[in-house]
DNA sequence: AAGATTTTCGAAAACGTTTACCTTAAATGT
DNA sequence: ACATTTAAGGTAAACGTTTTCGAAAATCTT
């Protein structure tokens, strides 16, 4: 069954040289003639030879390859909107460059109860990348402060590279078109609390309010999980009921909104002419099924790419490289779940 | 900066003992006493050590790498919603198992215009696994012909093990529903054809019409592309513009159909009380948001997870693993996007 | 034509493991 | 008391590369 693997030893006898020469032909030396360059590669060419990377990664310490640790509340892994765009599009800037990725997150409770730098050094990834929600958690931090390159997404560590969406800007840009709409009554239905990506939004959510002069009884401040359709609609009836209830709301992201819009449909109201909302983040379907979700694009694209390429700059010449936090706008969507409201 | 990374040679040192004591006693071996191996055992969680993957690539052959080839037409990879929850489902069991994964689907305009075979060949993966709208690429097709053990999800082949979800019972019985609810005049607007999945649908489609007694024109089946809500909006706009529209429209998938709902609400009709629809695959959105979509609920953790099981079983045992095609069933979601007709 | 230089190639060590085989000493059997 | 088994650990080769250093051959210099 087995086809023997054809090695660089294969290919030295066929062409009755040392490995080292076809070594450092294939690897295109200065050393080595034009001449036997050209037989050697058409010989390994011919023989199906393949480099062997585990060979080449105990050699040289490279191993092309880059972890990936991703994890969300809900350990909803790849199936996450967000980080799987982000990804999609980090794993395509890093295969450009020639690397491969891994997963480093997985499964614990087996006997390979690796910590992720365990996990890591193991594999002899590169680099690595970490989009998280839970950056507080010790294996997490011991990663990060390790002397593997790192770049983080979302959240920003001392001396590390960072690339970060712009959760200040675009719920501030948020707020504002909110109440140019004409909205005063702004609840906001929020993500879990201990994480960068909710701080940042909750806080520029009530610096922008004090800006406009808007103030907004407690009440408007309820917290959902991420992604929970569910627990948003639960929150949704809540200000539904209040004696004083809002004319727009918030959600943590577009998930939660459409769990907003069940909850106000099944009274028979009607977005946006009785109620407005608003999502967080421009996933495809909000973006394209009526009504159209008012929300905040992230640009996906842009921060996995730059993820990929400051990472990959750390690894290739980690003196030369600036350490920097990378902030990334993203972009109102107007679509139409926010409705104007005319004031006397 | 760099730490050194401790290697076995290191704890030999400090133990007093020989790599190779080490090596066994590390590895459980049954020829080092119980004390030593305590001993070493310590010591080495003391320096930190790690074991080399590459290293034992090398020696062992075995990589405990798994390969991941997963292409769709719009080249959406890790966004595909099917795709991405069949993957987090393969993952997942694959790490259960110690296994990694690492994607083989590249860039390939560089000068690492390396074949999906030979990237499988230089990372050394213990297997793979493919899922892909275009089996009939000869590169997909030389991986699958290559001595590497394989799994192939929706696509079946000669002599390797197949995962397949079943695209016949589930588009009999979704007709079948359609059909009870008293609709006759149905509409299809399927992928696009050269897809054994698409070939499977529209053959049930026809074979189920026909056992049913139901005749539809020929306009009533049209082709757009998977997951393009815009083509399957125009799609639908054809039909409803025909001089006898049918009462019921089945998409290639749940994107599409909200690109019929689109259509459909644009001009003031409503689903399912004007005109009914359905979907296919079942992602939680669709399965979600009122009106809740009818369609068929794929199996994609069942598939992902008998995937990983099976390829497993054929890299640890490849003469005793039976090669075989899986069919795993899909549930029909009723949902609210198909309505009642009453029948004379 | 002899030295100086350049071009081209090979020998061998090293990366960190694993494993087949060997050695030694202690335990066991008679 | 001697032979024999068993337990415990060591030796060394091998996996497929890369790379340093040195040697030989070819070319250039004057």
């Amino acid at each position: 069954m087995a086809k023997r693997i054809v090695s660089l030893k294969d290919i030295s006898k066929a062409c009755g040289v040392s490995i080292a020469t076809v070594s450092k032909a294939l690897n295109d030396h200065s050393d080595i003639s034009k001449d036997t360059k050209e037989k050697i590669r058409e010989v390994a060419e011919q023989l199906g030879y393949h480099p062997n990377a585990a060979a080449q990664a105990l050699k040289t310490n490279r191993s092309n390859n880059i972890g990936v640790l991703f994890v969300d509340e809900a350990n909803s892994g790849l199936t996450h909107d967000y980080f799987s765009h982000v990804l999609d599009s980090f794993k395509k800037k890093a295969e450009q460059e020639g690397f491969d990725i891994t997963f480093i997150n997985g499964d614990r409770t087996r006997n390979n109860n690796m910590s992720y730098l365990s996990h890591a050094i193991y594999r002899g990834f590169d680099g690595v990348v970490i989009a998280c929600v839970d950056f507080s958690d010790p294996e997490v931090d011991e990663l990060i402060k390790s002397n593997i390159p790192v770049v983080t997404i979302d959240h920003s560590f001392f001396n590390r590279i960072s690339i970060v969406s712009d959760n200040i800007k675009g719920m501030r840009e948020l707020v504002t078109y909110v109440y140019e709409q004409g909205h005063r009554k702004i609840a906001y239905i929020h993500g879990h609390e201990d994480t960068a990506v909710t701080q940042s939004r909750l806080a520029s959510f009530h610096k922008t309010l004090q800006d406009l002069g808007v103030t907004i009884p407690d009440e408007y401040l309820l917290e959902a999980p991420y992604r929970n359709i569910e627990e948003a609609k639960k929150a949704t009836d809540k200000l539904l009921d209040l004696k004083n209830p809002p004319t727009c709301i918030l959600y943590s992201d577009d998930f939660a909104a459409f769990g907003g819009m069940n909850a106000i449909r099944e009274r028979g109201l009607r977005v946006p002419n009785d109620i407005s909302i608003a999502g967080y983040d421009g996933i495809e379907i909000a973006r394209r099924i009526s009504p159209l979700m008012t929300t905040i694009v992230q640009d996906t694209d842009r921060i996995g790419r730059l993820a990929a390429s400051k990472l990959i700059d750390l690894i290739n010449n980690p003196k030369a490289t600036l350490i920097e936090q990378i902030v990334i706008p993203g972009t109102l969507e107007k679509g139409e779940s926010v409705g104007k409201i005319k004031r006397k």
